[in-house]
DNA sequence: GACATTAGTGACGCGGTGTTACTAATTCGC
DNA sequence: GCGAATTAGTAACACCGCGTCACTAATGTC
């Protein structure tokens, strides 16, 4: 195998505006749902993803907390970034570059800035057709996270229903789960212990409480999973 | 729940310099190797992943499959993104952000340029530091998609032993698989069918030639996979 | 006290997975 | 030639994860 004459790679970084773009997500009912601000009048969309760029000397986390505690008027407990949008799709503040970051928070009552709103994932309003890709990809992500990351546990109180838990896996993954194979698998994967207390939810019988208390398993290195490939 | 005084988001996008990072990929003898070009005299490494911002109206991955075809004298079969670095880890041209873009390219031979060269994953010379952090990344994820999308497939010719297929998995997942259970697994996923052809490697019995021809199987729902878990 | 409602468990069965052990077909060394 | 080495491929067993059904348990409502 010949070498090719040396090409000297001309390596030189590009000018050009970023943003970050939050997606911040919540278990609202029975479904996700997204926070969106309102836009300034003449926009050409009523609402956006709140986002902004990111300070000096401000990482893209950082600047993604920030932005959503802003809107939302307390810290998210999770972040994950879900990638760079850099194509030719328009952005609300025309961004060459937008960082996606999906935060999410516990469905409990936080009071979001009086512009922002809760909106249903699967009912969204018209958006820039950037922000509409990243939502989607931010759901995608973390249905794809959800399972490999105790992404569930920072949406709820420290000390839990078996019952809340499965709620929040199912509306994460926007799907049912059979209780008796739910309860077992957990059981399995040695993440939750249970305590002393019980709640009593009003009709039907109190349930235990449990808290998220992830003990070391013994290493189970499994096969390859050709049973998650999507195409 | 009283709504919080409308703080109104000034939202404006910052100017900054950006850089795509790209790490070639490939399977070399039994291990990963990612493609390093040496970097100009006076540089504080001597050795720097490919990189280059995105010329006017380029996209990220775009100039992605531009660098690496330029470095590797061939385009890559797959592109992944990893996701934007920008934290104060230094970049080789001092880019505010980085995109990280992992491309995978068959063994076969390809002529990188004359300044590349082929480095194990496990055996790197000193790079930036964010460099550093972009092939561990790189690595991470093609690990994490690898039972997800047929990344394999694309680094093998069109017809293929199932000895080779495994071989290709052994080096991407980084460990050795059952050889009874890959095949078990594979049949069942209807991914491959076999073609009328052997090949006879020298020594040993002759291996029958299979090809990538994923089928539609009835729509699996799984449960949760707590056994996934990191943590 | 009957009924609805929610929590929690036991047991059956199928199928995926790890493992061992075997058969099959070729080349190499003598 | 012929056995040893080498690689390909399969059969069979045991186990365990998981979907499912059916049941018990504890509360509130009428």
């Amino acid at each position: 195998m010949r070498e090719r004459p040396a090409v000297p790679m001309k390596s030189a970084v590009r000018r050009t505006t970023l943003a970050v773009d939050v997606v911040v997500l919540s278990p609202r009912g029975d479904a996700l749902a997204v926070l969106l601000v309102r836009t300034p009048a003449g926009a050409r969309e009523r609402w956006s993803l709140p986002w902004d760029g990111p300070a000096a000397d401000e990482s893209l986390e950082d600047a993604a907390a920030r932005v959503a505690h802003q809107v939302l008027g307390a810290a998210p407990t999770v972040f994950e970034q879900i990638g760079a949008f850099g194509d030719a799709k328009r952005h609300p503040g025309d961004a060459g570059v937008s960082v996606g970051i999906v935060a999410l928070t516990p469905a409990s009552a936080t009071v979001p800035a009086a512009d922002a709103e809760w909106f249903a994932i699967g009912a969204l309003p018209s958006l820039a057709p950037r922000h509409r890709t990243v939502v989607e990809r931010a759901a995608a992500v973390v249905r794809q996270r959800v399972d490999q990351s105790p992404l569930a546990f920072r949406l709820l109180p420290a000390a839990f229903t078996l019952s809340d838990l499965q709620g929040i896996y199912e509306i994460l993954l926007d799907r049912h789960l059979h209780k008796a194979s739910f309860r077992r698998a957990l059981q399995a994967s040695y993440l939750v212990e249970p305590t002393d207390e019980w709640r009593s939810e009003g009709r039907g019988r109190p349930a235990q409480l449990f808290r998220f208390a992830p003990r070391k398993r013994r290493g189970v290195r499994r096969g390859v999973r050709f049973d998650l490939f999507s195409e």
